[in-house]
DNA sequence: GGCGTTCCCTAACGTTGTTAGGGATGACCA
DNA sequence: TGGTCATCCCTAACAACGTTAGGGAACGCC
């Protein structure tokens, strides 16, 4: 939105093979001591500014305000108003440690607890910053080094079950998706119960073409949580039961190509 | 973005218990014929102004010039800008009929094949259309007509395999947030060959903070594909698991007619 | 003490979403 | 047949926004 020029838009395609996500970009060294602006601390103020306001409310304006700054200042540090929101989003995600597996005694048994524990906390980081739980869809937040963390332990608790090669990495998108999927959906429709009920109505109202929708009653559930964990446990299970095919098939299920049936 | 002038936020927040989604808002009924502006011609301009240039160049302005009309003319119909991507959003899923159940004949084993294809299509509208893949965790498209449709579809298949009460729902859940989890993943990530390099090169020179991400080349990978498909066969592995153990704690001891397995 | 870099500033541009209000067209009823 | 009213698109304009151009103070370095 905004402006954005085309010599901007041109750059977001790649032009010379620039690096692109902020990511990527080193960021600026100051040879005196700190100096009051820093990636870090545009984050943090930034993180603070759409927990108070949403998103739609994040200006640079008021950004560098809350800095003490002005607005064109931010952009000795940052390329865009989208690099705002990379650190925004990587930012909340250095506020809360994942949470370490205890499960070394058991690995057996206890990877999927481990699992739940990393995914539940994860979802309530992302439910307490609302917006960020509608980011990370239309950003590339995945390489933000302290998302990276979270990303890290889930996968080794994953390794640590017994997933290796292709089943690792589909287990591991499989659960983040699964996080993300329903903290974006939660935030999305978790709308006044008035609004919700208006919604459902109109589904029955239209019941020959909505049949099944109309009887679950499913625009009117509220149930984030426990509609949260059973598709987690869902998924456990699914996970579980290709874990315990692989160990029956003998080991090195991982280097097979191609996966389910 | 833009100005998003202050009586406009007040008015999101639900001044009056007044509807809030545009599905919620009757639409404009013409006495006269057809007029040139319908909430359907604007959805389908919108789509085909968001696929050609991507969500950052869909602006009023562009949006009018494209039905030859200026961009006041719009706002007799449409509330806000976020109302134009809504009706967008719900218009893709208008262009493809959801895989109607071919399982009739087969309903115990059949289901899983019939949910596979309802996703298999939802995924690749999504696709086609990847800014659409980006807005449902910023909007609230969940409960746009055809939208609906494909929910409507996807659950009955879900009914018609055994599932009732809150398991439907968190199955139900469990399978959009996939579909739509494992897009917006794609379509965050998949950029240049060249930019997933650069990432998983940088993961891999922290190898000390990120051991298990470092090995694993997750960053590199790009078999989007194969991901969702492994991980639905998890969720439906999952589900058929669930399914199984409801068939043998319930129908076992109280309804004896029945021929369950 | 001059040089170059770092880093924030002032000023301004073009574009955006949106509002205010006008006026033509046709439906409807006397 | 003429008056009234709603419908629906128009012109004009505004405030706010993301971003750029370029200036200048402060400091490290030789």
């Amino acid at each position: 939105m905004g402006s954005e020029r085309k010599p901007r838009d041109q750059r977001k395609r790649g032009k010379d093979g620039e690096a692109q996500s902020i990511w990527l970009r080193p960021g600026r060294t100051s040879t005196r001591g700190e100096p009051p602006l820093t990636r870090a601390r545009i984050g943090t103020a930034a993180v603070a500014l759409l927990d108070e306001d949403g998103i739609d409310r994040l200006t640079m304006r008021r950004l560098a305000d809350r800095l003490a700054v002005v607005a064109p200042s931010l952009y000795w540090h940052v390329e865009t108003k989208d690099d705002v929101i990379d650190l925004a989003v990587d930012a909340i995600f250095g506020e809360t440690e994942p949470p370490a597996a205890a499960g070394t005694a058991d690995p057996a048994a206890g990877w999927r607890a481990d699992v739940a524990a990393v995914l539940g906390t994860w979802r309530a980081v992302l439910l307490r910053h609302p917006w960020a739980a509608a980011v990370p869809a239309r950003r590339k937040p995945g390489i933000g080094p302290q998302f990276l963390a979270w990303m890290e332990v889930l996968q080794a608790t994953l390794v640590r079950a017994g997933f290796t090669g292709r089943d690792l990495l589909a287990a591991t998108w499989a659960l983040h998706n699964h996080v993300l999927g329903s903290a974006s959906t939660q935030v999305a429709l978790d709308v006044t119960e008035e609004e919700r009920d208006t919604a459902q109505e109109r589904v029955r109202a239209e019941s020959d073409r909505y049949p099944t929708l109309a009887a679950s009653d499913y625009l009117r559930d509220d149930d984030w949580d426990g509609t949260f964990a059973a598709g987690l446990e869902f998924l456990l299970d699914g996970l579980a039961a290709r874990l315990a095919r692989a160990a029956a098939e003998g080991r090195g299920v991982a280097d097979e190509a191609g996966g389910g049936a």
